[in-house]
Parts: C-alpha cells; sequence; structure tokens
DNA sequence: AAAAGCCCCTGGATGC
DNA sequence: TGCATCCAGGGGCTTT
C-alpha cells in the first residue's frame, strides 16, 4: 500500500496532534518484520518530539531514541484518543497522554524499531542505502543522471529498488514513467539526458499531487485520522490494464517486471 | 558491484 | 457454501 505519499500523508494526519505526548505504555500484538528490540520500558515516560519521514520510514523522535515504523504493504497507522480494544490486526499499539497510536497491519510486513538514534546501527541497517528524497532540494537532475548512467536494468525497477531515489514504489513508478513518456523497460542507463530530466520531474510532480489527494486508496488505505485518499482515481496507467489511455487512447498495457505488475501506455511511452 | 529470484504473511477476488 | 489459485501498495537476503 504504502509509497512515500501515503507515508507523509499519514505523518501530517498524526504530527502535531502527538507531539509533547508522554509515553505511558506500549503494546505488541503478533510479531511483526523485525522485534523492536528495544526494553520497552525505556520507552515509558518519554514523550514524543517530532514525527519525521525518511523515505516510507516514519521516524518518531522520543527524547532518548527514537521509534522507525515502516508500514510494509498493508500498514496503515491510526491515531485516536478513544480507540478502543486493539483489532485483530492491530500489532503495535502505543499509549500516550495525548491519544493512542495503532498500526493495524493484516500482512505484518511492516515493522516497528527502535534505535538510540539516526546514526546508530539499528537506524543505519534500514536507513543506511536510502536514496536522496524526492520531494526534497537535493534530488537534482544532474545527480539523477549520474546515478542512472550506472545501472543497467530496467528504468522501473531501478526505481522501485529506492537507491537512486527513494519513495516510489510500483504505483507511483508506473505513474512516473506515463509522465515522463518512458518505457518501464527501458534500461536507466540508456536514456538520454532529456528524458533523465523529465523523468525527475516527472516523479516530483506525480508524488506532490498524491500527497495533496492524501494518497491513494486502493483496498484500505487511511490516513491517521482514518481518512481515505483520492489519488487512484486519476492514475493514468496503474491498475487500468485493458482500458484506454486517456491521453491517445490505445490500451493500457500490464507486464511483470521482477514479480510486480507494470502498466504502461505502449504508444504514449517510448523505449 | 549489480541484477535476478525467493521469501515473509493474510485476505480478497475469481474460477470451478 | 467450499476449495484452489492468483494477486496485492515492500524490501531484505541469497544466489548468480
Amino acid at each position: 500500500m504504502p509509497e512515500l505519499p501515503e507515508v507523509e500523508v499519514t505523518r501530517r494526519s498524526f504530527a502535531d496532534r502527538i507531539a509533547g505526548a508522554q509515553i505511558e505504555f506500549v503494546e505488541f500484538g503478533k510479531p511483526l518484520r523485525w522485534p523492536p528490540d528495544c526494553d520497552l520500558t525505556t520507552l515509558r515516560g518519554q514523550r514524543v518530539m517530532a514525527v519525521r519521514r525518511r523515505g516510507k520510514y516514519l521516524l518518531l523522535d522520543l527524547e532518548r531514541g527514537m521509534l522507525l515504523v515502516h508500514l510494509g504493504m498493508s500498514g496503515s497507522v491510526a491515531f485516536s484518543v478513544a480507540p478502543g480494544a486493539p483489532g485483530k490486526h492491530d500489532h503495535f499499539s502505543l499509549y500516550t497522554s495525548q491519544g493512542v497510536l495503532r498500526l493495524h497491519d493484516p500482512r505484518r510486513f511492516g515493522a516497528v524499531v527502535f534505535a538510540p538514534d539516526e546514526d546508530s546501527p539499528q537506524a543505519q541497517k534500514l536507513l543506511g542505502k536510502l536514496g536522496v528524497e524526492p520531494l526534497g532540494d537535493d534530488f537534482e537532475p544532474d545527480e539523477f543522471v549520474r546515478a542512472l548512467k550506472q545501472r543497467k536494468a530496467p528504468i522501473k525497477q531501478v526505481l522501485l529498488a529506492g537507491e537512486a531515489v527513494v519513495g516510489v514504489g510500483n504505483i507511483y513508478a508506473s505513474e512516473a514513467l506515463f509522465l515522463a513518456g518512458i518505457r518501464p523497460t527501458t534500461r536507466a542507463a540508456r536514456l538520454s539526458r532529456a528524458r533523465v530530466e523529465r523523468l525527475h520531474a516527472a516523479i516530483r510532480s506525480v508524488l506532490a499531487r498524491a500527497v495533496e489527494q492524501g494518497g491513494s486508496t486502493l483496498r484500505d488505505f487511511s490516513n491517521a485520522q482514518g481518512e481515505s485518499g483520492h489519488f487512484q482515481l486519476e492514475a493514468a496507467v496503474y491498475g487500468r490494464a485493458g482500458l484506454a489511455c486517456r491521453a491517445c487512447g490505445t490500451l493500457v498495457r500490464t507486464i511483470r517486471q521482477g514479480q510486480r505488475s507494470t502498466f504502461f501506455c505502449p504508444v504514449c511511452q517510448k523505449p
């Protein structure tokens, strides 16, 4: 589910409400991807100072240390003052003086990990290899051109790998490549500078637009206030196999790349 | 070093 | 109603 826009939308939907809250206790359900790696009593009494995002990770800054939260494929967060009992798929609850944060994650590919600080081995193991933030000032066309020149794999898979740029997942990779007019199977290193510049702009605009729209709700994504996203309604190619391309009317095609579905318009997107 | 495959897990949709 | 199969927004790990 959650790519950069969904994680950012989630962050914005509870960051202000949880800021300054004191942790009362934490509760885990079934195991998530990794063990939390902390003595839960170290969390008790600490305040949540801020909520940041790095790639698809939510970073909850505490007075001493931080919690890294990943939503995996099916995760969503809810922050509520009167949440009721944890549901079957609520596998992490953070009870605070200002409300309860819950991670709902049926598939349990998500994770909650404690790290003493951002440079610690625990944090670096997860964040260390992440590429540049696509919506930040550091995402520059020149550097992006250089990064792609080194990769011979299909551009779609290079985007998903998250080393050249972070946060672009399966939906937004297909969408950005459509906007840029690039066939997903084209080898990254073979793209001209002009086309990489188009892709750079496309990634920024599609992600920014998706954030504006509250993310994509395909099945069950919602932000921490329970609100759905709307970007899926304006997807150009994702999930539209066999339907007419909105630009030229040609039928949208789907292929498999690295065990993931890719969608593209064979006319609008050139090899 | 980079690329390709496999796997973790549950649930919903589809087909028989 | 039941059962089997396939698919799903991610990404770490192992093997080529």
